[in-house]
RNA sequence: GCUCGAGUGGCGGAACUGGCAGACGCCCGGGACUUAAAAUCCCGUGUCCCUUAAAGACGUACCGGUUCGAUUCCGGUCUCGAGCACCA
């Protein structure tokens, strides 16, 4: 019988359809399974192979989990609004909604014809109005209970295209578009405070399963550091400035401070400041450079001293000179630092370049302090410290907190490097903010009856001069009456970021039509949590970090019941070109999945997505590999005519039949899926060894390959009259006992080195074994008339004589 | 600079808690079938020594250590990849 794997595959690709094969069931009496993965951005260009990746590795984690009587739900959608559809828009003309649906019929063509096991009833689509009145209505909630304030912050500003562009679209400090110069522009920004969840973020980490890699970047990213804020008083005033340190034992060694550029001081005592005008110099420099600039620039320090002010270190009286420099960052910590040039790199290159002193407060350095600064904090003893002195560091920071609390000159604090998250786009193709401003009631949600507020028609989709969002063309949609007085008031220009739709996505896929709220609190409680989520490492800060915060929200105001969103998180590695460099079209590497479906068929596609190689890792693409994968959907087809007349597992097969279930088995939940597929392979090549295979092994096999390859299997048990569908078939179970073999070939060493094998039954212990070994020819032989000094067996393995 | 990951045949990769390194696939070589080729099936395939085989030696980035025994554990070095990057 011929392969013909264009038949089979749209026979069966319509027949699931048709069917609704795999739709999730709210029967809610039957254990269920949540299965997802991270939906795509519907690009012009198509699926990339590597999205397949993900999906495929779930969708057979998925259909094994059916088979072994789950209820599940896999879903899929569309992450829809951004950056590229409105840029062509711009571009061309043409509204942003109509190319983003014909790359979404593309996406769903393309992945259709892969076989996934999606629920497709469950589609969602963030720009659908539908979808996105929750999305609003989850805002609308933060707002009103104070997560979501506006505040002025800095934008990347084309002064070329005069847009605000993204970070992404930052490309070496210039514009990605047209190459013009970036710079830092303050605008009046959405923020969501997701700080209030850091502490949250970080400890309950803990009792989720999600690979580690995941779980040390989130911590790295939100950045907890502990150490206390301590006050210097302005010599001759009562003015205080206030820094954050890790190191308050170092204090008897800070010999200057530092304040950001943009610290709020700097204004209030200008009239102190005698010299003023290369203060002011100095700012304008700062804000002129773009973000880009002032981290290039980060080795060379710079700044100006403030002159006519001096500050009081609080532990020693001593007058220490105040600077302003852009290595102090205003927007952590208190924008003001203590510095110590001794025990600090940024403080030594800082002092150093401006002469100013080093004293060592801590001993034990390899160098002198003035050679280099010594920070380690974990084996140094203080000195010149007073109080401290002789204290270890560790001791010495609960101590000079202490002191700081009883004297009241500062507390302990812990900081984070997280930053509130800036919510407001310039832009069109973004879910429009529900809020309007009204000059006597200030920012006013419109009423919840009132979402979805849809995005208004306009003709150009280009930025205003300013920057402000192209909604701000649409007078009649702007101009609007507050809901609170009556008044006349203005909606809010700004649009959410795409990450906005994807922070709750997983929620709507639950409940998806469901018209009165954003999920049914029924059908939340009994899918939730999300029981396996797979997705890129380049998510991991921003938007896993943003889908948990906004969970925990819903979770305090009582919208969902767990408090997190996903019990446990994979992550897949890159599928890189031939040529071992990232696919791209100017390297012409690029892989297109239709072209490998249409000549090697959805089977093979997915067998080699899963072949190709460890999951986790990055790894090449090789056309030769997928012929290699082809060449195993044809042996296991042709099968069908090698049947011999048995029903179940042939004596001599037991064994193997039994080790594969357990290696297939266990493989598929660790996500090994290449050894699955090899040993699968390995039965397929013992049974042509045999000349044959007898319907039960093959009925097992089918079952087990059922998930990487449905389509074949599916005619394949229909041709075989096995009685129904392989999809309602139930996952094999296999017998420990079977997976063992009777005799075992153990290996006999000399001095750890390998001089002979002997077969013995299984399960000697180590005594016999010892004596098998050294009675038997090998052992007798590999000896000769040396002298035995030791014997280690280890029971299945081996037998090591140490001889001398 | 910091954090994380990785380095194994000609190539992609196996090796669960230290126990036969190289499963499985690709490439390559040989054979069967064929008028022939393709496809298919079977066999071989880490390196060195060698006509071949046996036997032996070497071999998991590099140097050293622990151990009867190390791809696996420990210390150090190098290379590559990803992310973060003046976070006081």
């Amino acid at each position: 019988m011929d392969y013909d794997f264009h038949k089979i595959q749209d026979k069966w690709q319509k027949y699931w359809d048709d069917n609704k094969t795999f739709a999730a069931s709210d029967d809610f009496s039957k254990k269920k399974f949540y299965a997802l993965v991270e939906f795509p951005y519907p690009s012009g260009q198509g699926l990339h192979v590597g999205h397949p990746r993900s999906y495929t590795a779930l969708d057979i984690v998925a259909r094994k989990r059916r088979l072994e009587g789950y209820n599940v739900l896999y879903p899929m959608g569309w992450d829809a609004f951004g950056l590229p559809a409105e840029n062509y828009a711009i571009a061309n003309h043409i509204h942003p909604r109509i190319i983003t649906e014909k790359n979404i019929a593309n996406f769903k063509r393309q992945l259709k014809s892969i076989g996934f096991s999606f629920d497709w009833d469950r589609e969602v689509n963030t720009t659908d109005e539908n979808y996105y009145k929750w999305t609003q209505w989850i805002f609308l909630k933060l707002f009103e209970k104070g997560l979501a304030y506006k505040q002025e912050m800095p934008i990347n500003w084309c002064t070329s295209c005069k847009v605000g562009l993204a970070n992404e679209e930052v490309v070496g400090g210039k514009c990605e578009r047209c190459g013009g110069e970036v710079v830092q522009k303050r605008k009046s920004q959405w923020m969501l405070r997701i700080t209030e969840y850091a502490q949250r973020l970080i400890d309950d980490l803990k009792d989720l399963d999600f690979i580690e890699k995941v779980k040390v970047s989130q911590v790295n990213w939100i950045g907890r550091s502990e150490g206390a804020e301590v006050d210097f008083v302005l010599a001759g005033t009562d003015r205080k400035i206030t820094v954050y340190t890790t190191r308050p034992d170092t204090l008897f060694g800070a010999t200057y401070m530092v304040l950001s550029p943009e610290h709020p001081l700097i204004d209030e005592l200008s009239d102190k400041i005698t010299n003023l005008d290369a203060v002011r110099e100095y700012q304008t420099q700062a804000a002129k450079k773009s973000e880009f600039e002032r981290t290039e620039m980060a080795k060379d320090k710079t700044g100006v001293v403030l002159h006519g002010i001096k500050a009081v270190n609080p532990v020693n009286g001593t007058e220490i000179p105040i600077w302003i420099s852009d290595y102090v960052l205003m927007t952590y910590g208190t924008g003001a630092i203590m510095a110590v040039p001794a025990h600090d790199e940024r403080d030594w290159d800082f002092a150093k370049k401006f002469g100013l002193p080093i004293i060592e407060v801590v001993a034990g350095a390899e160098k002198d302090v003035n050679e280099e600064a010594y920070t380690n904090v974990s084996s140094g003893v203080m000195v010149n410290s007073g109080f401290l002195t002789g204290l270890k560091v560790k001791d010495a920071i609960a101590k000079m907190i202490d002191y700081l609390e009883e004297k009241g000159i500062g507390k302990r604090k812990v900081n984070f490097k997280l930053r509130d998250w800036v919510f407001s786009r310039q832009r069109y193709w973004g879910e429009p903010i529900p809020l309007v401003w009204c000059e006597k009631c200030g920012w006013v949600p419109i009423p919840e009856s009132e979402l979805p507020l849809t995005l208004p028609e306009v003709e150009d989709f280009t930025p205003g001069d300013e920057g402000e969002s192209p909604l701000s063309k649409a007078t009649d949609w702007i101009n609007t009456t507050c809901p609170h007085c009556g008044g006349p008031a203005k909606r809010e220009t700004d649009t959410m970021p795409q990450w906005a739709g994807s922070s709750w996505y997983f929620l709507r896929y639950i409940d998806p039509h469901n018209n009165d709220a954003l999920a049914s609190e029924e059908k939340l409680n009994y899918w939730l949590p999300v029981d396996w989520y797979n997705g890129g490492m380049e998510h991991t800060t921003l938007h896993l970090l943003y889908s948990r915060f906004w969970h925990k929200f819903l979770y305090d105001i009582g919208v969902v019941k767990t408090p997190e969103p996903y019990a446990k998180r994979t992550s897949h590695g890159m599928i890189l070109g031939e040529n071992n460099e990232k696919m791209s079209k100017s390297r012409g590497n690029v892989v297109n999945p239709d072209d490998v479906v249409d000549q090697f068929g959805a089977d093979t596609f997915r067998t080699y997505e899963m072949f190709i190689g460890a999951f986790d890792q990055s790894t090449p693409w090789s056309e030769n590999g997928v012929r290699g994968c082809h060449k195993f959907m044809e042996r296991v087809w042709n099968l069908q005519d090698m049947i011999i007349d048995d029903e179940g597992y042939r004596a001599d097969f037991e064994n193997a039949m039994h080790k594969t279930i357990k290696k297939v088995t266990d493989d598929i939940e660790r996500m090994k899926f290449n050894t699955a597929i090899a040993a699968m392979m390995s039965l397929v090549n013992d049974l042509y060894k045999a000349g044959g295979v007898t319907r039960g092994e093959l009925k097992t096999l089918l079952i087990l390959l059922n998930p990487t390859a449905p389509h074949m299997t599916e005619e394949m048990w229909q041709n075989l009259g096995f009685g129904g569908y392989v999809h309602e078939a139930k996952w094999p179970e296999y017998d420990e006992d079977k997976t063992r073999d009777d005799e075992i070939e153990i290996v006999i060493q000399i001095n750890g080195k390998i001089r002979g094998k002997l077969s013995v039954p299984a399960g000697l212990d180590r005594d016999a074994l010892s004596k098998l070994a050294l009675e038997s020819e090998e052992g007798k032989a590999a000896v000769g008339d040396k002298n035995v000094v030791k014997v280690i067996a280890v029971p299945d393995k081996l037998v090591n004589i140490v001889v001398k």
